[in-house]
DNA sequence: TCAATAGTGTCTATTAGACAGTATACC
DNA sequence: GGTATACTGTCTAATAGACACTATTGA
């Protein structure tokens, strides 16, 4: 015994609304992805016993064209109608890294009227985290001149005010990226004001140089997150290789926190997260280490 | 001495490209903000010594047309090509609650290519948390059928799985959604994957009675988020009216984390994000409560 | 007086921070 | 042997959990 189909002050049942649809042509936004892709790298180490310096890289891209032709980008694209908007993401990581399996998260939509000068674009940013060495494998492949640049931060100026309703405090962020060839850096202006218990964080481009759009934002946002994230979650194993060290791990915690860990305590807290091997390093100028793995599932029932 | 203006392969600077410019007329995405609106709300209370019942309550709106006619879905709109994001859910906020300054977050970004049976429509969420008595001021208002839900959700079962490549866990939550009139009902399962550290998280409505869209997941995140937002921020506080006992405070936590907490310790732990005020409570069939404040900035230098 | 909530003191368990001290390969 | 890192033991400080106890109002 079929329900009585549901109709609309037209009469029509969902079915036919459907059939007669027409979506109408007013303007709409285009909608892309833009992915911010960190790994850690390794630099040379001239003195043979000390371990190898690490540092947090992100991949940019060099425009080709205008707008800021010649200035440095994040990957991304275009989400197509027929695609959602994660495939999109997913398919410019791959199309930069050609791995699969990369930890890949959702940050933030970026959604100001004058983002990009040509049009209306809206842009969801994504956050990818991977293994350097995976990534050696095969990496540098098309991507013609894409590029990895040393990310670095610092907080160079905060100032606080208090006024009739809340208070207003700046901080100036100084992003720094860097390689070989180029160094790109900008400030971003945070503006956090609290009004009762309302917080409300606004960013803003203060100075850039050599970055494209709105990208230094994304970058600033990114790095709070994944700093945030760190603090709770094994998001930064996503960076490591297979096995690795303690000490390594340690190392990268440090970079990704911006500040000194004790051993002892570091090594507790991580304790149940990782799983010991048989295996140790070797040929390094001192005493070889235990590699470790992440313990898969170790917080699941 | 200006610069000479860089050119692309055609010859152009940025100006003429951009005056040139032409969007072309590929299909583009719609897209809308929907928006999570909470609130927690007293119950009547028989007996005159008890103090008042709280809960989680969320704002839905039904549908008076197709697709989903009848059903509730979430408030929200089609963002206009001369308006941020941010500012059509604010819009939307306004148009709902008739306040300013309420405290919203952007959650997350809903793209999948089917969401909408009418056509491809990219949805932006927001959760908005307000203080009931506020909000009493001036509500109601117009918006037709909106109304007012209380908000409940359990794990109803969790199953876990070992593969060759890793780990799969599914978890089904319940929610409800429900007030004098109406009881709404759906199910939500979380599939979480883990592959390597690789850790992957995928929502998919399972059962749904009344919801229209893929509203019901959306509720489910912001149900999460808030959760955990709870434990590290002080985002609880936008709920409360300006003055406060600290057991109201203490109740809403528990609503909210779902657990009961101990009075001692929650008092030593927010003790400093609160002042005392000279006011009370009075004409409660018991001791008297001294009234709190948030105490702004406490966390600024 | 008593029901119901408000609020405090203190013991214990757990976790984080500090730091000294021992261990070990490789040049 | 000496250098640089690996790793552990233990004291202390800070924080969270448990629970008993006292305080205060209005019907």
């Amino acid at each position: 015994m079929p329900n009585e189909p549901v109709t609309d002050l037209n009469g029509l049942t969902e079915e036919q609304f459907l059939k007669t649809y027409n979506a109408g042509s007013y303007e709409r936004p285009s909608v892309t992805v833009d992915m911010l892709i960190f790994t850690v790298m390794e630099q040379e180490q001239d003195n043979y016993r000390k371990l190898p310096a690490k540092s947090l890289q992100l991949l940019l891209i060099q425009r080709g064209g205008h707008p800021f032709l010649g200035q440095w980008a994040l990957p991304g694209g275009f989400v197509a109608v027929d695609e959602s908007i994660e495939d999109a993401a997913r398919r410019e990581l791959f199309s930069e890294t050609n791995i699969d399996n990369i930890y890949m998260e959702q940050l933030y939509t970026w959604g100001d009227v004058q983002r990009d000068p040509r049009m209306r674009v809206i842009s969801c940013s994504y956050m990818a985290l991977v293994d350097r060495k995976t990534l050696d494998v095969q990496a540098g492949d098309d991507a013609a001149a894409a590029a990895w640049f040393e990310v670095s931060h610092r907080m160079v100026e905060t100032s606080r005010s208090e006024q009739e309703q809340g208070i207003r405090q700046e901080t100036l962020v100084e992003i720094t990226l860097q390689n070989e060839l180029t160094k790109l850096s900008g400030v971003v202006k945070l503006t956090e004001t609290v009004h009762g218990p309302v917080r409300r964080v606004h960013r803003e481009i203060v100075q850039s140089d050599g970055f494209a759009f709105d990208h230094l934002l994304m970058v600033q946002y990114a790095i709070e997150r994944l700093r945030g994230k760190a603090e709770y979650t094994d998001i930064v194993f996503n960076l490591m290789p297979p096995l690795f060290t303690l000490s390594e791990l340690q190392r990268v915690y440090e970079i990704i926190l911006g500040k000194d860990l004790l051993p002892a305590a570091f090594r507790r807290k991580i304790a149940d997260r990782v799983v010991e091997t048989e295996e140790s390093t070797r040929d390094a100028g001192h005493r070889p280490s235990k590699l470790y793995r992440y313990n898969l599932g170790w917080d699941l029932t």
